[in-house]
RNA sequence: GUGGGUAUAGCUCAGUUGGUUAGAGCACCAGGUUGUGGCCCUGGGGGUCGUGGGUUCAAAUCCCACUACUCACCCCA
């Protein structure tokens, strides 16, 4: 049996109404900040990932889907989407068009990692950018954007996590103060975290391990040595997000792990998706734009994981979606009747109801426990002495309610349906 | 890339110290009045017990290998 390939997933017609409820929400919110969608293309070429992210980058060095196609061009499936939003936004000339521009997209992503809880190689995220300005009110509107996609699905297990990374120089000193701290404890530090030294020094804080985090416990932070510029805004985030309501630590060992980021970065966990726990995570971007070849413009955005926000959904139980019904099951009394039947059904659906009926030429029976599965408002009687006098049975299969109405009416039957439960 | 766990019907699982034709619930199909659902009852279909090898008179059960899935590390959404 051929099986879909590891760490991808099916969304089954039994699960698309909580992507809907995600997809329709989040496309609500956005418009209600006035961001425009974006779809770009599900691959690039692989050097906009390796310039983008960072070639150093465990997305970039051991994660990405890259292959060579017929013109021997490296195309890459693409791993995260600021990248791919900024060349379009560089390519069409989006800041000459205004000053700020404002995008949300959804979009699957690749990676190739090993599959665990809330973790797959094809994954759905949403997130937005919005390139041109500086401002912290932006950083700020991030933040709230997905806190309040998160909080409306009615998740409640969640932690705000903000940091500041500042301007590329401030972090260099701060590395440097960091490697001094660190010369003469290196030895004590695990292997994994003496690489992390040559590699990424900040990312020791990330560790797991008690005797990193004993080493760490006492070492320098970046948040002390910002520059003042990033230090002034992070207090117009915190400001602004406390004025919002929105409940936030500081957590200046959080590091994200894309090179882009400057001055603001943050996340939001969850405390019921297992390990992988974080839903959501963004930040500054200032020299990324110009990095890929633009002018300079400074940017800031996030992308929120679609399958750990329904994971968290379930495992807080919050997502009571209304049961799938139809309007009208038709069933057909007299086998002879069956092209009849796809008529009816073919007028009510140009009335905009939802109709089925028996395409397997079943009993009556075994069609009235069709219409009670798929949940009908209405069954239509099709056949016997009524349809022979120019009349039809209507049922209302909750009240078990039955009339008759004449084939000629049925116009005044749709109208009747259309009105109920609304 | 590294570790742990699991693998029996479409799904969730049971299967006693190895011992007849491998079971249950749900789902599916048919019937329970000649034209009517939900609940209930009866019957039915469906399994090379993940794959390959080994031990044994005998393997779903014990051993080995492989594969897949899964959780965790790493990293991230």
């Amino acid at each position: 049996m051929i099986k879909a390939i590891t760490g991808t997933k099916d969304i089954l017609p039994s699960d698309i109404r909580k992507w809907y409820h995600l997809e329709n929400l989040v496309r609500k919110i956005f418009q209600n900040f006035n961001y425009k969608e974006i779809r770009t293309p599900i691959f690039e070429e692989t050097s906009l990932f390796a310039r983008g992210i960072g070639e150093e980058t465990d997305i970039v060095s051991k994660e990405m889907y890259t292959f060579r196609d017929r013109s021997d061009t490296s195309i890459t499936l693409k791993p995260e989407m600021t990248a791919g939003v900024v060349r379009a936004f560089i390519e069409h000339s989006l800041g000459e068009k205004q000053p700020l521009t404002k995008v949300f997209y959804i979009s699957p992503m690749f990676r190739q990692e090993r599959p665990q809880a809330g973790r797959l190689r094809q994954f759905h995220q949403f997130g937005a950018e919005a390139l041109g300005s500086t401002s912290p009110l932006l950083d700020a509107e991030m933040i709230e954007m997905a806190f309040e996609i998160l909080t409306r699905l009615g998740l409640n297990d969640l932690s705000v996590k903000i940091n500041s990374l500042g301007i590329p120089s401030a972090r260099e000193n701060y590395k440097n103060e960091l490697r001094k701290y660190l010369s003469d404890k290196k030895d004590k530090l695990t292997e994994e975290s003496r690489i992390r030294f040559e590699k990424n020094i900040l990312r020791i804080f990330d560790s797991k391990a008690e005797q990193d985090q004993e080493i760490m416990k006492n070492a320098p932070l970046l948040i002390d040595y910002l520059d003042d510029e990033s230090k002034q805004d992070f207090e117009v985030v915190k400001k602004y997000l406390t004025d919002l309501n929105i409940p936030f630590e500081v957590d200046p060992k959080l590091v994200r792990g894309l090179d882009y980021y400057t001055k603001t970065t943050f996340e939001i966990i969850s405390g019921k998706v297992g390990a992988q726990s974080s839903l959501c995570g963004g930040g500054r971007y200032d020299l990324l734009v110009e990095e890929l070849g633009g002018k300079p413009t400074p940017g800031v955005g996030f992308a929120a994981g679609m399958e750990r926000i329904l994971l968290a959904c379930e495992n807080e139980n919050v997502l009571n979606l209304p049961e799938p019904y139809i309007d009208v099951y038709l069933v057909r009394i007299d086998s002879d009747l069956m092209l009849k039947v796809s008529e009816i059904a073919s007028s009510l659906r140009k009335n905009d109801l939802i109709v089925d009926y028996d395409y397997l030429n079943r009993s009556v029976k075994a069609q009235m426990r069709d219409a009670n599965k798929m949940n009908a408002r209405f069954v239509l009687f099709v056949g016997g002495d009524e349809f022979r006098n120019g009349e039809l049975l209507v049922k209302n299969l909750s009240t078990s309610e039955q009339e008759k109405i004449k084939v000629s009416e049925l116009s005044s039957l749709i109208n009747k349906i259309k009105m109920y439960g609304s």
